[in-house]
This record gives C-alpha cells, sequence and structure tokens, in this order.
DNA sequence: TGATTTTAGATGACATGTCAACTAAGTAGT
DNA sequence: ACTACTTAGTTGACATGTCATCTAAAATCA
C-alpha cells in the first residue's frame, strides 16, 4: 500500500502472469494432444535423446533439467511403468542406476521434438519482434540474477550452473 | 530439426524457461516464509480482500483467478480446515455459496499483501528498466493472443474477459 | 582395517491439481 | 404443471510434486 506504484506495473504482472500460466498450459496441451506425453515426460525424454548412449544417471538428470532427486525418481518409476525408459544396474557405482530410453520412449521423444519445437515458435517466437526477444532474453537474465544471486565464494568461483527447465 | 533455428532463440527458451520457474518457486518461497500462506492460498485471499464484502461465490472466485470449479472448491475446503475462511449459505441461489473471509484469513492476507508487492518489486520490477518492462508487457500482450486469440464472433463482440492469474 | 561421513537413490506420507461423475436447484418450453 | 436442459458446486479417483526418512554403497580418515 505505501509503495508508490509507477503507473502501469500493477497490469504488467497481472499481464505477465497470465501470459506465464497460459504458455505453460498451452505447452502442456500441445505436447498431450501431439506426442501423449506431459512436460515432465518430455523434459527427461529429451534429456535422454541428447545423451550418446540414449541413456543417464538419475541424479545428472535432476542436475540438467533441475528437479529433485526425489521427483526424478518418482518420475522414472511411473514412465518405466508406461514403457518408455527402464533402469539399469550401474556397474562404475553399485548405488547408481542408469535410465535408458526405451525403444517406445525413443519412439515418443523423435515424435514429440518436433511438435514441441513447433509451439514455441507458434506461441512465442512468432509472436515477437526480433527486438523484443533481445530485450526478454536479457531481462530473463537480470531476473534470473535477482533471484538467484550468482554466488562468488571461494569454494566455486566460475559460475554455478544454472538450472535448466526445459530444451 | 528442418526449422531454421534463428541464433540464440534455443538459448533465449532456455533462459526464459528457467526465469518463469525459478519466479514462480521464489515467489512461493517468499510467501510462505513471511505469511505461511501458498500462492493459491494468497490468490484466493486476495481475491476475498478486494471484495466489498469481503466475500464471493464459488464460481465468480474461478472466474477471477482463472481456476477450474474443481480445483477452487478443494482449495476452499482445505483453507476453510485451517480457518482461513468459510463457506456460507446462499439466500439468492439454494445451489451456490457464498466464500466469506474469517478474521484469521483477513489478518493473514492483510499480513502478506505487502510483502508480495515487495518481492514481486525485488524480484522482477527492480531488475528491469522502464523500456524492458513496457516490452515485456506487450510482449505478453501478443503472446496471450497467440495462444489464446480473441474471440470475435456474434455472441461476445467485445473483447472477452481474459483470465487473471495474479494480483 | 574399521569407524564416520557423504552420496545415490528409493520410498511413504502428504499437499495439490485435473478429470469425470454426481446432486441439487434454477430455467425454459410446452 | 411437467419435462428437459443448464448451472453451481461437491466429490472421488488418480497424477503429480515436496519433504523427511531410509538403505546401501562410496569416500575419508584414523
Amino acid at each position: 500500500m505505501k509503495d508508490a506504484e509507477y503507473p502501469g506495473e500493477q497490469e504488467l504482472w497481472r499481464v505477465f502472469s497470465a501470459m506465464r500460466r497460459q504458455l505453460e498450459l498451452a505447452m502442456e496441451r500441445r505436447l498431450q494432444s501431439d506426442a501423449a506425453i506431459s512436460t515432465a515426460d518430455f523434459d527427461i525424454l529429451s534429456a535422454l535423446i541428447e545423451e550418446p548412449g540414449h541413456r543417464l544417471r538419475s541424479g545428472r538428470i535432476a542436475d540438467l533439467i533441475g528437479w529433485e532427486r526425489s521427483r526424478v525418481s518418482h518420475q522414472i518409476t511411473r514412465m518405466q511403468q508406461r514403457g518408455l525408459l527402464h533402469r539399469q544396474e550401474c556397474g562404475d557405482d553399485a548405488r547408481g542406476v542408469w535410465i535408458a530410453l526405451s525403444a517406445n520412449g525413443r519412439r515418443s521423444v523423435l515424435g514429440a521434438v518436433d511438435e514441441h519445437r513447433a509451439a514455441v515458435r507458434e506461441y512465442f517466437f512468432d509472436a515477437l519482434t526480433e527486438e523484443e526477444k533481445a530485450t526478454i532474453a536479457e531481462a530473463s537474465r537480470k531476473v534470473l540474477d535477482r533471484i538467484n544471486p550468482p554466488v562468488c565464494d571461494e569454494i566455486a568461483p566460475s559460475s554455478a550452473p544454472r538450472a535448466r527447465a526445459n530444451v
């Protein structure tokens, strides 16, 4: 109540929030109707398909897509039940597992990638001018730095790896 | 694979997705630590506090914040159990209910509003220049129109009300 | 080697969200 | 008034996400 409200800021937050929400819903619906998978499925499948051997350690997936370990574990269990991937023993480190794409999962993700790319283009890229895209990229970086200030302590002098949400 | 990829578009999507996700998490954490409520709680409580009688019909809440009816109903049930609000019979229309803020809920939301506003400022507004804010508002509108093209049929010639996600 | 601490991952309890019925009350059309 | 249709809201089954906890296998160190 006490902060001076710059004109349009409330409207900006309103429209920006609506956009985030609707974009997320639209991408979810799109992926569901095009490839019968969820965004969560897609995030994991794309991480796997990008990997040379089409397999990754569970924890590595968590780091790549910025999820909690337990979330990855639950999701893997569900996807395994649907035959999209499977767990393999890990020789190097008997504590770990390999998460490997199945033929089924490979088919799904290959079918989804193009559709997903098209949806991103249709809903997002094509709506914007080059200048707007550049501004949004820069603004996103600034907001990220605000939320999660780059740590510069003696342990990790190089910039910490930022979580990746989607492809 | 076949679409020409404009330079930086993949990076734009990556950083933009990370920003959306981290901003959402940050707002959630902030509200939780400042006022011990979730974003979902806050969305409902703020809709109620803004209303003259501090009460709204359930379906009206759904329209205001853009949720499904059943989601509102479940959320109301949980918030009622925590004493943030309560259901009242609706004289006008015996099918409906009034959702009314309790003293407890009023206290919670009053405490949360300023913190929420401060968080939006800190994480979002303060990170951006005036020009960036204007660009983002305009870009958000364009993306929204892409996703959900304004309906212009004979029934609703005026622009359809757009769902509101947050305050 | 043996004790202690880390790390990888799984699991169960619980909160939240979606979808598809379901109930009950208002609204029309005859 | 009688029937059919619509609307408001609830409910239960189920998917998803978080947190705390657990097990087992490294890794560290005396």
